[in-house]
DNA sequence: CATGGGATTGACT
DNA sequence: GTCAATCCCATGC
């Protein structure tokens, strides 16, 4: 797959993180479109670019359209990419994928059985959990530290643009999740109505669209 | 060099 | 709803 170049990310990191969805993550095989995204910049305390220039966030102050692949929790691994012009510290983290390619073996990674003989309504649950958080797209797409820095456009991980059907895809936009600091700021897009996304949509504008995961 | 805190998830009450 | 797992790294002595 071509990756989208440079260019794109290079720009405010709002906009990245906005017109990210809808595009394609692939590693190898495993590949998922992008529901669900949250822009962090160097200007608000959340993120980790706040603190300046460290040995953890050189790549987040690096060339844009690379990724920025940290470890969370001791546990899991989060995929960001970089965003806005070199020396400005942003990235947009991938938090929610729809599985497109290699289902079986990101099924496997996340150490889920792929039965045939389950029910359609229980294989459909698990498709639309494969993918639904930041850790859990790493662990199935198989993304490790290693790639951190890595070009998204001509490196093991890429993103490519928005392929046929997903054009214009409607995209709301909240709050992020997870963090203590500058929860205020409506920084989180996702999918409308999409069941691929980490969590329901806090349905604060009234009862929109969005069911459950 | 010691300490503290996570951009989360899954298991359990 | 609560809670532990577990490691990287920023910070402070």
């Amino acid at each position: 797959m071509r990756g989208l170049s440079e260019d794109f990310y290079a720009r405010p990191v709002l906009e990245v993180a906005r017109e990210l969805i809808g595009c394609t993550v692939a590693h190898g095989e495993a590949a998922g479109v992008i529901v669900e995204t949250e822009a962090y910049h160097d200007s608000e305390p959340a993120s980790h670019a706040f603190v300046g220039v460290t040995p953890r966030t050189r790549t987040l102050f690096g060339p844009p359209g690379r990724a920025y692949v940290y470890r969370s929790y001791g546990i899991h691994t989060m995929l960001n990419a970089v965003a806005e012009p070199e020396g400005v510290g942003a990235g947009v983290l991938i938090r929610a994928l729809e599985p497109v390619a290699g289902i079986e073996l990101m099924a496997a990674r996340r150490g889920l059985t792929q039965s045939s003989s389950a029910q359609p309504a229980s294989r459909l649950a698990q498709l639309e959990q494969l993918c639904s958080g930041p850790g859990k797209l790493t662990q199935a797409l198989g993304v490790s530290l290693a790639q951190n820095a890595s070009s998204l456009s001509s490196g093991p991980v890429r993103i490519g643009p928005r392929v046929r059907g997903w054009e214009d895809p409607p995209v709301l936009q909240g709050t992020r999740i997870g963090i203590s600091q500058a929860v205020e700021l409506p920084w989180r897009f996702a999918v409308a109505g999409c069941r691929y996304v980490s969590r329901p949509w806090p349905s604060a504008s009234g009862r929109g669209g969005a069911a459950g995961r």
